[in-house]
DNA sequence: GGAAACCAAATCGTCATACTTTTGGGGCGT
DNA sequence: ACGCCCCAAAAGTATGACGATTTGGTTTCC
Protein backbone atom coordinates (compact mmCIF):
# COMPACT_ATOMS: atom_id res chain seq x y z
CA UNK A 1 0.00 0.00 0.00
CA UNK A 2 2.60 2.62 0.49
CA UNK A 3 5.48 3.97 -1.74
CA UNK A 4 8.80 1.24 -1.15
CA UNK A 5 12.01 2.07 -0.94
CA UNK A 6 13.89 5.17 -0.33
CA UNK A 7 11.59 7.52 -2.23
CA UNK A 8 9.18 6.33 0.48
CA UNK A 9 10.77 7.70 3.02
CA UNK A 10 11.92 10.38 1.38
CA UNK A 11 8.49 11.12 0.85
CA UNK A 12 6.81 10.76 4.39
CA UNK A 13 9.52 13.41 4.84
CA UNK A 14 8.65 15.53 2.76
CA UNK A 15 5.08 15.01 2.36
CA UNK A 16 4.27 16.05 5.61
CA UNK A 17 6.27 18.73 6.35
CA UNK A 18 4.43 20.46 3.04
CA UNK A 19 1.21 19.56 4.41
CA UNK A 20 2.08 20.86 7.75
CA UNK A 21 3.34 24.41 6.15
CA UNK A 22 6.61 23.58 7.31
CA UNK A 23 8.00 24.47 3.90
CA UNK A 24 5.39 27.06 2.80
CA UNK A 25 4.22 27.69 -0.70
CA UNK A 26 6.63 29.31 -2.85
CA UNK A 27 9.30 27.49 -1.42
CA UNK A 28 11.76 26.50 -3.71
CA UNK A 29 13.75 23.44 -2.86
CA UNK A 30 17.06 22.50 -4.97
CA UNK A 31 17.46 18.68 -6.04
CA UNK A 32 20.98 18.86 -4.81
CA UNK A 33 20.11 20.04 -1.34
CA UNK A 34 17.76 17.02 -1.01
CA UNK A 35 20.39 14.92 -1.78
CA UNK A 36 22.66 15.89 0.65
CA UNK A 37 20.11 16.53 3.53
CA UNK A 38 18.45 12.96 3.20
CA UNK A 39 21.65 11.37 1.89
CA UNK A 40 20.39 9.96 -1.27
CA UNK A 41 21.15 9.89 -4.77
CA UNK A 42 19.34 12.07 -7.78
CA UNK A 43 17.53 9.11 -8.93
CA UNK A 44 15.63 8.86 -5.13
CA UNK A 45 15.14 12.59 -5.29
CA UNK A 46 13.69 13.09 -8.69
CA UNK A 47 11.25 10.03 -8.14
CA UNK A 48 9.75 11.08 -4.62
CA UNK A 49 9.68 14.46 -6.32
CA UNK A 50 7.84 13.10 -9.53
CA UNK A 51 5.37 11.46 -6.69
CA UNK A 52 4.64 14.96 -5.68
CA UNK A 53 4.46 16.66 -9.04
CA UNK A 54 1.69 14.48 -9.60
CA UNK A 55 -0.09 15.04 -6.27
CA UNK A 56 0.88 18.40 -7.44
CA UNK A 57 1.99 19.60 -4.33
CA UNK A 58 5.46 20.61 -6.68
CA UNK A 59 6.35 21.37 -9.32
CA UNK A 60 10.20 21.22 -11.08
CA UNK A 61 11.43 24.26 -13.11
CA UNK A 62 14.78 24.03 -14.80
CA UNK A 63 16.70 26.83 -13.79
CA UNK A 64 15.16 27.73 -10.44
CA UNK A 65 14.38 24.65 -8.34
CA UNK A 66 11.14 22.56 -7.26
CA UNK A 67 8.59 25.45 -6.24
CA UNK A 68 5.90 24.39 -3.54
CA UNK A 69 2.59 24.57 -5.22
CA UNK A 70 -0.48 26.83 -3.28
CA UNK A 71 -2.25 24.55 -1.46
CA UNK A 72 -5.18 25.42 -3.85
CA UNK A 73 -3.66 22.94 -6.32
CA UNK A 74 -2.63 19.98 -4.52
CA UNK A 75 -4.72 16.81 -5.33
CA UNK A 76 -6.94 17.05 -2.27
CA UNK A 77 -8.57 13.97 -2.14
CA UNK A 78 -5.17 11.64 -2.49
CA UNK A 79 -5.33 9.51 0.27
CA UNK A 80 -1.47 10.50 1.33
CA UNK A 81 -2.71 14.47 0.94
CA UNK A 82 -5.00 13.47 3.46
CA UNK A 83 -3.43 11.59 5.77
CA UNK A 84 -0.65 14.15 6.06
CA UNK A 85 -3.00 16.98 6.75
CA UNK A 86 -4.38 15.33 9.16
CA UNK A 87 -1.62 14.44 10.78
CA UNK A 88 -0.18 17.90 11.08
CA UNK A 89 -1.17 21.40 11.59
CA UNK A 90 -3.84 21.51 8.69
CA UNK A 91 -5.70 18.97 11.18
CA UNK A 92 -8.94 21.16 12.37
CA UNK A 93 -9.34 22.91 8.38
CA UNK A 94 -9.15 19.03 6.98
CA UNK A 95 -11.45 17.87 9.57
CA UNK A 96 -14.12 20.43 8.97
CA UNK A 97 -14.07 19.76 5.02
CA UNK A 98 -14.20 15.71 5.58
CA UNK A 99 -17.09 16.49 7.69
CA UNK A 100 -18.91 18.11 5.38
CA UNK A 101 -18.25 16.08 2.46
CA UNK A 102 -19.39 12.84 4.85
CA UNK A 103 -22.44 15.02 5.22
CA UNK A 104 -23.01 15.05 1.28
CA UNK A 105 -21.88 11.75 0.62
CA UNK A 106 -23.09 9.30 3.49
CA UNK A 107 -26.53 9.54 3.17
CA UNK A 108 -26.84 8.93 -0.10
CA UNK A 109 -23.84 6.24 -0.39
CA UNK A 110 -26.74 4.26 2.27
CA UNK A 111 -29.50 5.49 -0.42
CA UNK A 112 -27.80 3.49 -2.69
CA UNK A 113 -27.06 1.01 -0.53
CA UNK A 114 -30.65 -0.03 0.17
CA UNK A 115 -31.35 -0.52 -3.02
CA UNK A 116 -28.04 -2.15 -4.62
CA UNK A 117 -26.25 -4.13 -1.43
CA UNK A 118 -25.46 -7.45 -2.06
CA UNK A 119 -27.38 -10.30 0.53
CA UNK A 120 -23.49 -10.79 1.97
CA UNK A 121 -23.36 -6.69 2.44
CA UNK A 122 -26.84 -6.62 4.28
CA UNK A 123 -26.08 -9.91 6.45
CA UNK A 124 -23.00 -7.78 7.12
CA UNK A 125 -24.31 -4.58 7.91
CA UNK A 126 -26.65 -6.33 10.36
CA UNK A 127 -24.01 -8.37 12.13
CA UNK A 128 -21.98 -4.79 12.50
CA UNK A 129 -24.41 -3.08 14.34
CA UNK A 130 -25.43 -6.27 16.55
CA UNK A 131 -21.41 -5.27 17.20
CA UNK A 132 -21.36 -1.58 17.90
CA UNK A 133 -24.60 -2.17 20.34
CA UNK A 134 -22.37 -4.68 22.33
CA UNK A 135 -18.94 -2.98 22.37
CA UNK A 136 -20.74 0.52 23.14
CA UNK A 137 -22.14 -1.17 26.32
CA UNK A 138 -18.87 -2.90 27.67
CA UNK A 139 -17.43 0.75 26.41
CA UNK A 140 -14.39 -1.00 24.66
CA UNK A 141 -13.43 1.83 22.66
CA UNK A 142 -11.16 -0.06 20.78
CA UNK A 143 -13.19 -2.67 19.01
CA UNK A 144 -15.85 0.01 19.07
CA UNK A 145 -13.95 2.36 16.91
CA UNK A 146 -13.05 -0.69 14.52
CA UNK A 147 -16.33 -2.01 14.05
CA UNK A 148 -17.79 1.88 13.54
CA UNK A 149 -15.15 1.96 10.60
CA UNK A 150 -16.03 -1.06 9.14
CA UNK A 151 -19.79 -0.04 9.65
CA UNK A 152 -19.68 3.47 7.72
CA UNK A 153 -16.98 1.25 4.79
CA UNK A 154 -19.83 -0.92 4.19
CA UNK A 155 -22.35 1.28 3.56
CA UNK A 156 -19.89 3.02 1.45
CA UNK A 157 -18.82 0.25 -0.11
CA UNK A 158 -22.44 -1.38 -1.01
CA UNK A 159 -23.79 1.56 -2.85
CA UNK A 160 -21.90 0.06 -5.64
CA UNK A 161 -19.82 3.44 -6.80
CA UNK A 162 -16.63 2.67 -6.73
CA UNK A 163 -15.91 6.18 -5.67
CA UNK A 164 -17.71 6.32 -2.90
CA UNK A 165 -16.33 2.80 -1.50
CA UNK A 166 -12.74 4.39 -2.09
CA UNK A 167 -14.09 7.34 0.90
CA UNK A 168 -13.98 4.33 3.30
CA UNK A 169 -10.40 4.69 4.08
CA UNK A 170 -10.76 8.36 4.73
CA UNK A 171 -13.67 8.07 6.52
CA UNK A 172 -11.70 5.94 8.38
CA UNK A 173 -9.13 7.99 9.08
CA UNK A 174 -11.91 10.77 10.14
CA UNK A 175 -13.16 8.42 13.29
CA UNK A 176 -9.78 7.23 13.93
CA UNK A 177 -8.67 10.30 14.16
CA UNK A 178 -11.84 11.71 16.47
CA UNK A 179 -11.04 9.18 18.97
CA UNK A 180 -7.67 9.64 19.40
CA UNK A 181 -7.72 13.04 19.60
CA UNK A 182 -10.28 12.49 22.26
CA UNK A 183 -12.62 14.51 20.59
CA UNK A 184 -15.78 11.98 21.31
CA UNK A 185 -17.34 11.23 24.61
CA UNK A 186 -15.73 8.77 26.12
CA UNK A 187 -18.90 6.66 26.22
CA UNK A 188 -20.63 6.08 22.81
CA UNK A 189 -23.87 8.00 22.99
CA UNK A 190 -27.30 5.73 23.00
CA UNK A 191 -28.62 7.54 20.10
CA UNK A 192 -25.94 7.05 17.69
CA UNK A 193 -25.79 3.45 18.25
CA UNK A 194 -29.51 3.12 17.87
CA UNK A 195 -29.50 5.29 14.79
CA UNK A 196 -26.61 2.92 13.32
CA UNK A 197 -28.95 0.11 13.81
CA UNK A 198 -31.70 1.81 11.74
CA UNK A 199 -29.49 2.29 8.99
CA UNK A 200 -28.50 -1.63 8.84
CA UNK A 201 -32.60 -2.05 8.99
CA UNK A 202 -33.65 0.46 6.52
CA UNK A 203 -30.68 -0.90 4.41
CA UNK A 204 -31.79 -4.60 4.82
CA UNK A 205 -35.18 -3.87 4.62
CA UNK A 206 -34.13 -1.79 1.33
CA UNK A 207 -36.08 1.53 2.39
CA UNK A 208 -33.55 4.12 0.48
CA UNK A 209 -35.64 7.03 2.12
CA UNK A 210 -34.89 5.79 6.05
CA UNK A 211 -31.39 4.86 5.35
CA UNK A 212 -30.92 7.99 3.78
CA UNK A 213 -32.02 10.15 6.57
CA UNK A 214 -30.65 8.07 9.36
CA UNK A 215 -27.54 8.28 7.92
CA UNK A 216 -28.21 11.86 7.71
CA UNK A 217 -28.84 12.46 11.14
CA UNK A 218 -25.48 10.52 12.00
CA UNK A 219 -23.19 12.23 9.91
CA UNK A 220 -25.00 15.49 10.79
CA UNK A 221 -24.26 15.10 14.47
CA UNK A 222 -20.88 13.94 13.76
CA UNK A 223 -19.85 17.22 11.89
CA UNK A 224 -22.06 19.37 14.52
CA UNK A 225 -20.03 17.73 17.27
CA UNK A 226 -17.05 18.65 15.29
CA UNK A 227 -17.92 21.78 14.98
CA UNK A 228 -18.37 22.50 18.76
CA UNK A 229 -15.13 21.34 19.66
CA UNK A 230 -13.28 23.19 17.19
CA UNK A 231 -14.96 26.58 18.40
CA UNK B 1 -0.85 21.49 -14.82
CA UNK B 2 0.17 18.46 -17.01
CA UNK B 3 3.27 16.50 -16.03
CA UNK B 4 6.24 17.83 -18.46
CA UNK B 5 8.88 15.82 -20.24
CA UNK B 6 9.70 12.69 -21.56
CA UNK B 7 7.76 10.78 -18.40
CA UNK B 8 4.49 12.92 -19.34
CA UNK B 9 4.39 11.81 -22.81
CA UNK B 10 5.03 8.19 -21.13
CA UNK B 11 2.21 8.71 -18.87
CA UNK B 12 0.43 9.83 -21.77
CA UNK B 13 0.46 6.45 -23.28
CA UNK B 14 0.88 4.07 -20.63
CA UNK B 15 -2.13 5.87 -18.33
CA UNK B 16 -5.12 5.41 -21.14
CA UNK B 17 -3.76 1.91 -22.25
CA UNK B 18 -4.31 0.40 -18.37
CA UNK B 19 -7.31 2.64 -17.35
CA UNK B 20 -9.27 1.26 -20.89
CA UNK B 21 -8.46 -2.56 -19.96
CA UNK B 22 -5.79 -2.64 -23.15
CA UNK B 23 -3.26 -3.68 -20.62
CA UNK B 24 -5.52 -5.66 -18.45
CA UNK B 25 -5.62 -5.91 -14.56
CA UNK B 26 -2.52 -8.42 -13.83
CA UNK B 27 -0.82 -7.81 -16.50
CA UNK B 28 3.12 -7.41 -15.64
CA UNK B 29 5.37 -5.42 -17.58
CA UNK B 30 9.26 -5.10 -17.48
CA UNK B 31 11.13 -1.88 -17.01
CA UNK B 32 13.60 -2.58 -19.76
CA UNK B 33 10.62 -3.56 -22.36
CA UNK B 34 8.68 -0.34 -21.78
CA UNK B 35 12.65 1.32 -22.23
CA UNK B 36 12.53 -0.07 -25.75
CA UNK B 37 8.80 -0.09 -26.74
CA UNK B 38 9.03 3.97 -26.13
CA UNK B 39 12.54 4.39 -26.69
CA UNK B 40 13.59 6.42 -23.30
CA UNK B 41 15.93 5.51 -21.09
CA UNK B 42 15.30 4.04 -17.75
CA UNK B 43 15.47 7.55 -16.14
CA UNK B 44 12.34 8.19 -18.02
CA UNK B 45 10.64 4.61 -17.25
CA UNK B 46 11.04 4.72 -13.52
CA UNK B 47 9.99 8.14 -13.39
CA UNK B 48 6.73 7.31 -14.99
CA UNK B 49 5.87 3.98 -13.00
CA UNK B 50 6.50 6.00 -10.11
CA UNK B 51 3.91 8.62 -11.17
CA UNK B 52 1.40 5.33 -11.88
CA UNK B 53 2.67 3.80 -8.38
CA UNK B 54 1.10 6.86 -6.78
CA UNK B 55 -2.04 6.41 -8.10
CA UNK B 56 -1.99 3.20 -6.93
CA UNK B 57 -2.10 1.61 -10.64
CA UNK B 58 0.70 -0.47 -10.60
CA UNK B 59 3.03 -2.14 -8.32
CA UNK B 60 6.80 -2.86 -9.17
CA UNK B 61 8.16 -5.96 -7.38
CA UNK B 62 11.44 -7.49 -7.45
CA UNK B 63 11.91 -10.41 -9.81
CA UNK B 64 8.89 -9.79 -11.54
CA UNK B 65 8.01 -6.93 -13.13
CA UNK B 66 5.17 -3.96 -12.82
CA UNK B 67 2.24 -5.52 -12.16
CA UNK B 68 -1.08 -3.70 -13.30
CA UNK B 69 -3.11 -3.49 -9.83
CA UNK B 70 -6.41 -4.05 -9.48
CA UNK B 71 -9.35 -1.33 -10.29
CA UNK B 72 -10.73 -1.06 -7.30
CA UNK B 73 -6.80 0.26 -5.79
CA UNK B 74 -6.90 2.99 -7.80
CA UNK B 75 -7.26 6.65 -6.92
CA UNK B 76 -10.34 7.12 -8.29
CA UNK B 77 -10.42 10.65 -7.87
CA UNK B 78 -7.37 11.69 -9.15
CA UNK B 79 -7.72 13.86 -12.01
CA UNK B 80 -5.67 12.11 -14.61
CA UNK B 81 -7.80 8.88 -13.67
CA UNK B 82 -10.67 10.24 -14.31
CA UNK B 83 -9.94 12.00 -17.09
CA UNK B 84 -8.54 8.54 -18.55
CA UNK B 85 -11.31 6.56 -17.98
CA UNK B 86 -13.43 8.96 -18.97
CA UNK B 87 -11.81 8.66 -22.86
CA UNK B 88 -11.63 4.88 -23.09
CA UNK B 89 -14.08 1.96 -22.59
CA UNK B 90 -14.99 2.71 -19.02
CA UNK B 91 -16.68 5.90 -19.94
CA UNK B 92 -20.00 4.74 -19.15
CA UNK B 93 -18.91 3.47 -15.52
CA UNK B 94 -16.82 6.49 -15.05
CA UNK B 95 -20.14 8.98 -15.74
CA UNK B 96 -22.30 6.94 -13.72
CA UNK B 97 -19.90 7.08 -11.01
CA UNK B 98 -19.39 10.84 -11.78
CA UNK B 99 -23.41 11.34 -11.90
CA UNK B 100 -23.86 9.71 -8.30
CA UNK B 101 -21.37 11.64 -6.69
CA UNK B 102 -22.72 14.89 -8.09
CA UNK B 103 -26.02 14.40 -7.01
CA UNK B 104 -24.33 14.04 -3.26
CA UNK B 105 -21.85 16.84 -3.62
CA UNK B 106 -23.73 19.77 -5.38
CA UNK B 107 -26.86 20.24 -3.72
CA UNK B 108 -24.60 19.97 -0.59
CA UNK B 109 -22.06 22.78 -2.06
CA UNK B 110 -25.29 24.97 -3.40
CA UNK B 111 -26.82 25.00 0.30
CA UNK B 112 -23.54 25.68 1.62
CA UNK B 113 -22.60 28.76 -1.02
CA UNK B 114 -25.80 29.99 -0.42
CA UNK B 115 -24.12 30.58 3.37
CA UNK B 116 -20.59 31.00 2.52
CA UNK B 117 -20.39 32.80 -0.89
CA UNK B 118 -18.38 35.80 -0.94
CA UNK B 119 -20.10 39.43 -2.81
CA UNK B 120 -18.30 38.57 -5.70
CA UNK B 121 -19.00 34.91 -5.84
CA UNK B 122 -22.54 35.75 -5.77
CA UNK B 123 -21.60 38.60 -8.63
CA UNK B 124 -20.41 35.99 -10.81
CA UNK B 125 -23.48 33.40 -10.27
CA UNK B 126 -25.85 36.40 -11.26
CA UNK B 127 -24.19 37.00 -14.26
CA UNK B 128 -23.61 33.59 -15.32
CA UNK B 129 -26.96 32.72 -15.18
CA UNK B 130 -27.76 35.78 -17.36
CA UNK B 131 -25.18 34.51 -19.71
CA UNK B 132 -26.77 30.40 -19.80
CA UNK B 133 -29.94 32.01 -20.53
CA UNK B 134 -28.55 34.25 -23.61
CA UNK B 135 -26.27 31.17 -24.90
CA UNK B 136 -29.39 29.25 -24.64
CA UNK B 137 -31.58 31.41 -26.68
CA UNK B 138 -28.99 31.62 -29.16
CA UNK B 139 -28.47 28.03 -29.37
CA UNK B 140 -24.82 28.35 -29.01
CA UNK B 141 -23.52 25.14 -27.57
CA UNK B 142 -19.78 25.88 -26.95
CA UNK B 143 -20.28 28.86 -24.86
CA UNK B 144 -23.41 27.87 -23.34
CA UNK B 145 -21.17 24.33 -22.27
CA UNK B 146 -18.25 26.69 -21.13
CA UNK B 147 -20.64 29.14 -19.18
CA UNK B 148 -22.22 25.71 -17.50
CA UNK B 149 -19.02 24.71 -16.77
CA UNK B 150 -17.62 28.19 -14.96
CA UNK B 151 -21.46 28.20 -12.95
CA UNK B 152 -20.85 24.53 -11.36
CA UNK B 153 -17.44 25.53 -10.84
CA UNK B 154 -17.98 28.23 -9.08
CA UNK B 155 -20.87 27.17 -6.85
CA UNK B 156 -18.35 24.35 -5.84
CA UNK B 157 -15.41 27.11 -4.99
CA UNK B 158 -18.57 29.03 -3.10
CA UNK B 159 -19.36 26.27 -0.58
CA UNK B 160 -15.93 27.13 1.01
CA UNK B 161 -15.13 24.01 0.93
CA UNK B 162 -11.66 22.73 -0.49
CA UNK B 163 -12.93 19.06 -1.29
CA UNK B 164 -15.95 20.13 -3.20
CA UNK B 165 -13.83 23.34 -4.92
CA UNK B 166 -11.43 20.47 -6.31
CA UNK B 167 -14.17 19.00 -7.79
CA UNK B 168 -15.00 21.70 -10.38
CA UNK B 169 -12.64 20.29 -13.28
CA UNK B 170 -13.95 16.83 -12.43
CA UNK B 171 -17.36 18.13 -13.07
CA UNK B 172 -16.00 19.70 -15.94
CA UNK B 173 -14.73 17.24 -17.59
CA UNK B 174 -18.45 15.49 -17.25
CA UNK B 175 -20.18 18.15 -18.66
CA UNK B 176 -17.55 18.69 -21.86
CA UNK B 177 -17.93 14.65 -22.32
CA UNK B 178 -21.85 15.27 -22.75
CA UNK B 179 -21.97 17.78 -25.16
CA UNK B 180 -18.93 15.94 -27.05
CA UNK B 181 -20.68 12.66 -27.16
CA UNK B 182 -23.81 14.08 -27.92
CA UNK B 183 -25.38 13.01 -24.51
CA UNK B 184 -27.58 16.32 -24.42
CA UNK B 185 -30.54 17.88 -26.26
CA UNK B 186 -29.26 20.06 -28.60
CA UNK B 187 -31.08 22.84 -27.72
CA UNK B 188 -30.34 23.63 -24.12
CA UNK B 189 -34.15 22.68 -21.96
CA UNK B 190 -35.22 26.05 -20.52
CA UNK B 191 -36.64 24.35 -17.23
CA UNK B 192 -32.88 23.30 -16.44
CA UNK B 193 -31.82 26.95 -17.61
CA UNK B 194 -34.76 28.52 -15.11
CA UNK B 195 -33.16 26.32 -12.38
CA UNK B 196 -29.96 27.42 -13.20
CA UNK B 197 -30.92 30.98 -12.58
CA UNK B 198 -33.19 30.06 -9.52
CA UNK B 199 -29.94 28.39 -7.85
CA UNK B 200 -28.26 31.31 -8.69
CA UNK B 201 -31.11 33.46 -7.25
CA UNK B 202 -31.27 31.25 -3.80
CA UNK B 203 -27.68 31.47 -3.13
CA UNK B 204 -27.56 35.21 -3.57
CA UNK B 205 -30.52 35.81 -1.11
CA UNK B 206 -28.65 33.34 1.28
CA UNK B 207 -31.65 31.41 1.05
CA UNK B 208 -29.82 27.76 1.55
CA UNK B 209 -32.83 25.21 1.32
CA UNK B 210 -34.06 26.72 -1.89
CA UNK B 211 -30.42 26.65 -3.53
CA UNK B 212 -30.25 23.02 -2.63
CA UNK B 213 -33.35 21.87 -3.81
CA UNK B 214 -33.13 23.18 -7.29
CA UNK B 215 -29.63 22.08 -7.45
CA UNK B 216 -30.46 19.05 -6.84
CA UNK B 217 -32.97 19.11 -9.61
CA UNK B 218 -30.66 19.54 -11.74
CA UNK B 219 -28.29 17.50 -11.11
CA UNK B 220 -30.70 14.20 -9.98
CA UNK B 221 -32.33 15.15 -14.11
CA UNK B 222 -28.78 15.08 -15.58
CA UNK B 223 -28.42 11.62 -14.14
CA UNK B 224 -31.95 10.24 -15.05
CA UNK B 225 -30.85 11.42 -18.19
CA UNK B 226 -27.58 9.99 -18.37
CA UNK B 227 -29.24 6.42 -17.53
CA UNK B 228 -31.77 6.94 -20.49
CA UNK B 229 -29.08 7.59 -22.87
CA UNK B 230 -26.86 4.51 -21.15
CA UNK B 231 -29.92 2.22 -21.05
C1' DG C 1 10.71 -40.71 -3.17
C1' DG C 2 9.91 -36.59 -0.72
C1' DA C 3 11.15 -32.55 1.64
C1' DA C 4 14.32 -29.17 2.96
C1' DA C 5 18.16 -26.44 1.87
C1' DC C 6 20.57 -24.16 -1.55
C1' DC C 7 21.83 -21.77 -5.67
C1' DA C 8 21.27 -19.04 -9.79
C1' DA C 9 18.89 -15.95 -12.77
C1' DA C 10 15.87 -12.18 -13.43
C1' DT C 11 14.32 -7.83 -12.23
C1' DC C 12 13.86 -3.86 -9.70
C1' DG C 13 16.59 -0.39 -6.64
C1' DT C 14 20.31 2.69 -5.99
C1' DC C 15 24.41 5.23 -7.07
C1' DA C 16 27.69 7.86 -9.80
C1' DT C 17 28.64 10.50 -13.77
C1' DA C 18 28.34 12.82 -18.02
C1' DC C 19 25.92 15.33 -21.24
C1' DT C 20 21.75 18.20 -22.86
C1' DT C 21 18.22 21.66 -22.56
C1' DT C 22 16.01 25.42 -20.75
C1' DT C 23 15.80 29.84 -18.65
C1' DG C 24 16.64 33.64 -15.62
C1' DG C 25 19.67 37.29 -14.79
C1' DG C 26 23.69 39.96 -15.27
C1' DG C 27 26.63 42.52 -18.22
C1' DC C 28 27.40 44.97 -22.21
C1' DG C 29 26.60 48.25 -25.60
C1' DT C 30 23.69 51.69 -27.45
C1' DA D 1 17.38 53.81 -19.30
C1' DC D 2 16.54 50.34 -22.54
C1' DG D 3 17.32 46.22 -24.99
C1' DC D 4 20.30 42.58 -26.63
C1' DC D 5 23.37 38.77 -25.83
C1' DC D 6 25.67 35.53 -23.35
C1' DC D 7 26.57 32.66 -19.45
C1' DA D 8 25.78 29.91 -15.61
C1' DA D 9 22.52 27.35 -12.79
C1' DA D 10 19.25 23.98 -12.42
C1' DA D 11 16.45 20.31 -14.02
C1' DG D 12 16.10 16.66 -17.82
C1' DT D 13 18.00 12.59 -19.97
C1' DA D 14 21.16 8.80 -20.85
C1' DT D 15 24.18 5.10 -19.43
C1' DG D 16 27.08 1.87 -16.89
C1' DA D 17 27.82 -0.47 -12.72
C1' DC D 18 26.54 -2.72 -8.67
C1' DG D 19 23.35 -4.13 -4.85
C1' DA D 20 19.13 -6.32 -3.04
C1' DT D 21 15.52 -9.38 -3.33
C1' DT D 22 12.50 -12.67 -4.85
C1' DT D 23 11.37 -16.67 -7.48
C1' DG D 24 11.84 -21.16 -9.03
C1' DG D 25 14.45 -24.92 -10.11
C1' DT D 26 18.07 -28.12 -8.49
C1' DT D 27 20.62 -30.50 -5.58
C1' DT D 28 21.22 -32.97 -1.47
C1' DC D 29 20.06 -35.38 2.46
C1' DC D 30 17.10 -38.18 5.03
Amino acid sequence: MEIQGLPGRLLAELGPAIASGEIPEGAVLRGEELEERFGVSRTVVREAVRILEGMRMVAPRRRVGITVQPKSDWDVFDPLVIRWRLAGADRPAQLRSLGSLRVAVEPAAAALAARHASDDERRELSALAVELTMTARAADLETFLRHDIAFHATVLKASGNEMFAHLGDTVGAVLTGRTEYHLMPHQPEPYAIRLHREVAEAICAGDAEHAEQAMRTIVVGALEELNQQLG
